[in-house]
Parts: C-alpha cells; sequence; structure tokens
DNA sequence: TTCTGTGCAAATCTTTTGCATGGCA
DNA sequence: TGCCATGCAAAAGATTTGCACAGAA
C-alpha cells in the first residue's frame, strides 16, 4: 500500500513492515483494538511483538495518523480521516463510521469555534437492526 | 446526605459508609477517577480499600448511578445525571457539563430515535479560557 | 439472623521500559 | 553508515478475584 508508506515518510516515521502492517489492518476492519491488531498480524508475521503494536500506536497517534476511539469496552483504534461520528452498536458492539452533520457542527462552533468534536451514538447497527 | 441513601435503597443496593463516601465524592469533584477518589476517601477513611471502589463504581454504573466519561487520559467517572455534553480542556484536562442543545438533539433522533448519545467538546474551559 | 459488602492478598491483565540487535534511508 | 525501530524479557500499573469477616436491613 504505497499510500501509507508517504504518509509515514511525510511524518518522519520509517515505513516499517511492521508499521505498514498495523495501517493495513486497521485500513481493513475499520476500527480494531491493540490486540486485534496483534492476533491478527501475527498470523502472517509471527515475530511481531506486542510492544511494538503499542509503541507504533503511540507514534502514529502522536502524529495524527490514528486516532483512538472510545466506547467503554475495549479501546479502539482507526486511521484518522475526515471528521465523522460514531455508532456503537448496543448489540454486538461493533463501531461504524456515520456523518457527522454540518448542521450540528455549525451549532457547535458557534460556542466553540475551531474545536475537536467527538459525538457516538449508542442504537443498533446497519448488521443488528 | 439522604438523597443517596433513597437512590441506593431504590437500586438494591446496600447504602454503606464506603458508597455514600464514593457518591459524596463524585458530587463535590464532579468527575473523578478511580485513584483519585480512593485517595481522597482514605483521608477520612483510611481503612477503606481500592478493590471496594472498583467493585462499588462497577456496581454503581449498572445500576446507572454513575457514568463513566472518557477523556482519552484516565477514565472518569461522574453521577449519572440529565443528559448533557462534555467539555474537555486541552490546557488543563479538566471536564465540565455543558449544555446538550436541544435542537442538536433533534437532529441526531431523527435518524437514531431514542438513542443514547456522547458529545464531548475539545476546547479550553473556563478557567483557561 | 441473613446476606450483601468490605478488606486483604494474590492472581491476572495491560501497558511501559531498557537494552541489544536489526533494518530503513 | 547512522539512527530509528524491533523484539524480548522484565518491570510497573491497573483491575479482578477468592475468601474470611463485618455490618446493613
Amino acid at each position: 500500500m504505497q499510500a501509507f508508506k508517504e504518509l509515514l515518510d511525510n511524518s518522519s516515521l520509517k515505513a516499517t513492515h511492521q508499521r505498514i502492517a498495523i495501517l493495513n489492518e486497521l485500513a481493513k476492519k475499520g476500527h480494531a483494538s491493540i490486540d486485534e491488531i496483534y492476533e491478527s498480524i501475527k498470523q502472517s508475521f509471527p515475530s511481531i511483538s506486542l510492544a511494538t503494536i503499542y509503541k507504533n500506536i503511540a507514534s502514529l497517534k502522536e502524529k495524527n495518523i490514528v486516532s483512538e476511539v472510545c466506547n467503554h469496552q475495549k479501546t479502539k483504534f482507526e486511521i484518522t480521516k475526515e471528521p465523522h461520528a460514531h455508532l456503537i452498536c448496543t448489540k454486538c458492539g461493533a463501531i461504524e463510521d456515520i456523518e457527522f452533520k454540518n448542521s450540528i457542527n455549525k451549532e457547535i462552533e458557534k460556542d466553540y469555534p475551531n474545536s475537536k468534536k467527538e459525538l457516538s451514538i449508542y442504537s443498533l447497527c446497519s448488521k443488528c437492526i
């Protein structure tokens, strides 16, 4: 995935196999926890270490390449993208990205200009509906 | 605090000193982490154990008497109250309760009726502004 | 009196760290 | 080649559990 290499180059992080694998995993799953990432990458890359996942998630967060999503269960991570809201399924726990409506954003900006906003909606996801 | 005793009675949780102390602490601070609660209660109640705080926060959450607030740092808790949003200070880390505007609520309800919603705004709190 | 809750200590997870070695630029 | 990143193992931190005893109802 050439795009990830560039992303890392631009952030002065070396494009190691491990980092690319983590980003691929997040791209594939959308949202994943530290040990979901670890267990999955270990299949194709048995020598990878948990500590490497922790260290890389930390540096990728610092560079704002990945973001943390809180769901009151196991913390998950996603590749940072356009602002969006999260739908957290009250049945299966899945996280879905949903639109962060511009009307809502504007309403908040009135009182808190240039603020980062996190909106989570707890309801049924598209599979459980 | 008589009100807390009733709250506990109604949830079939015994109104122990420890539970009342935890609820008082949360009422006083607004938002506190497990060990902030522990350190503070220990002053006036030296025999209290960390495990008791954990167990009680778990049962109080289960009964929806307290809620968890995620701030991407140390998880904090608050006494469950009217729906509201959180302002999380990007300078000092403080959490403030702010209004969850009805217009925003309505906008979300159109698409996700009867959903629980969490909105966090990262900006400067009233003290750091 | 009964049964839930507490406190302690141990067990379990989770996350971080130090350091020698490996590998990208 | 020069550094940053990796992997391992150990350390540190956070959370949970089991059990005997205490205390609310």
